[in-house]
DNA sequence: CGACCATTTGATATGGATCAAGCGATGTGG
DNA sequence: CCACATCGCTTGATCCATATCAAATGGTCG
């Protein structure tokens, strides 16, 4: 199976609506990572992979959640990604990490010898087609993130948001298991910024906030207008 | 072949420094489209494809160039990507294009159509492993630029004309194919602010302007040091 | 030469950063 | 169990980078 059928579209609009990871015709690898995995648990804020290191395992996601990002030379840190039980991370096809990766929560996650997952690529060609679809995935996300950072503060905090909905899937209550740090430096805005349009966003009745770190979407339509 | 073994690092760090193309693991790839492709000539501004449009194609540009860009629902334009003589493009994994194609200048351009590719893929691992690679490349293209939407406008400025020196490769002489335009809808700024950076960068004297649209550097160290 | 389009330059406005308190939870030692 | 320290979040005041508005200039093509 070499085709790209599975994967979305619906999406391509605007929001970063992604499918969940089981949706997007990684199975096949994603199955064989948690047939052949070694399960993993990291403390919160523990690294992953650091930026640099060897490429040589592909991971996902069982419980809790990761941030990829890089510390620029200035110090500025960028976050490029939040992933989430089932997601697949760590597919670079560069030799080496661009990006770190830490545990924002305490996390479970598979890990998998990149050599094992080519090897079988090179066998079968499912493999291979699920590797480049997983991959073209990721492209797209961060296809989509780039066009984020082009949009005003609202409207990043509220992709931000609906994102989140979506792909943690937890009815209407969304849970912000990262600080407000990484969110600012997820949608390159300030701590200041991303709780004065949380707070704006619940002035709004469009969210509410029963504790700054749990989000209530309470009317998405006013969220997805402000979606540029 | 199913290593990434040939890509890069060095890039890593900041500048997106991409190494052209022949160097990056895509020459099965490369050379199918260049066996196999259909060459179709594209003037100046037309489009290649459309975004939404069944992506059916590969493409490999000969000569001239080419911006992929989208329009969102705002009316603002974000160019992704500008693609030069060598470059593949049109890689996505999804079935419809999320961005569209022009050709910024006159361009001649090699199209293959996907399904020769994938069938091809589906039989030799060599190939699935250079289609992986190239998207691979783009995603980590899309990482690099997502970055550099995060700096100031003079960083901006700074890296998009080195990322230019290093692919056109005309030793020292770059010139700007597009509009201020399409700078400016690349590094999310307004084309007042490209030019106003350019005219800094001049009396800088790191940059000469003999004509708007061709640009001499005359200091890169001093062009790298703007990079955050 | 004149019209048109792209680029530069100048003046002003503004969104978001930064600086600086205040506030609220969470946890610790007395 | 409560006082207090700490850390993360919110709120307010000010500043600055870049957008926007508005001409002026230059380059290209008929």
């Amino acid at each position: 199976m070499f085709t790209a059928a599975a994967v979305d579209e619906g999406s391509a609009g605007h929001g970063p609506e992604l499918v969940p990871a089981e949706d997007r015709g990684s199975r096949e690898l994603s199955r064989t990572i948690e047939l052949m995995g070694a399960r993993r648990r990291f403390k919160r804020n523990s690294e992953v992979y650091g930026a640099r290191e060897p490429a040589d395992y592909f991971y996902k996601v069982v419980s809790g959640m990761v941030r990829a990002y890089k510390v620029t030379v200035d110090g500025r840190r960028h976050v490029s990604a939040f992933y989430v039980p089932a997601d697949v991370f760590g597919l670079e096809t560069s030799e080496q990490h661009v990006f770190s990766a830490e545990a924002v929560t305490d996390a479970e996650i598979l890990v998998v010898k990149r050599s094992t997952v080519t090897s079988l690529a090179a066998q079968d060609a499912a493999m291979a087609g699920h590797l480049w679809l997983l991959t073209g995935c990721e492209l797209h996300r961060s296809q989509n993130h780039m066009l984020l950072l082009n949009k005003s503060a609202p409207e990043r905090v509220a992709s931000f948001l609906l994102e989140m909905a979506d792909r943690i899937q937890s009815d209407g209550e969304v849970p912000l298991s990262m600080p407000r740090q990484d969110v600012a430096d997820y949608l390159g805005l300030s701590i200041e910024t991303i709780s004065r349009m949380l707070t704006r966003l619940e002035s709004a009745s469009a969210i509410a906030l029963p504790t700054c770190r749990r989000v209530v979407l309470r009317n998405r339509p006013v969220l997805r207008r402000m979606l540029a």
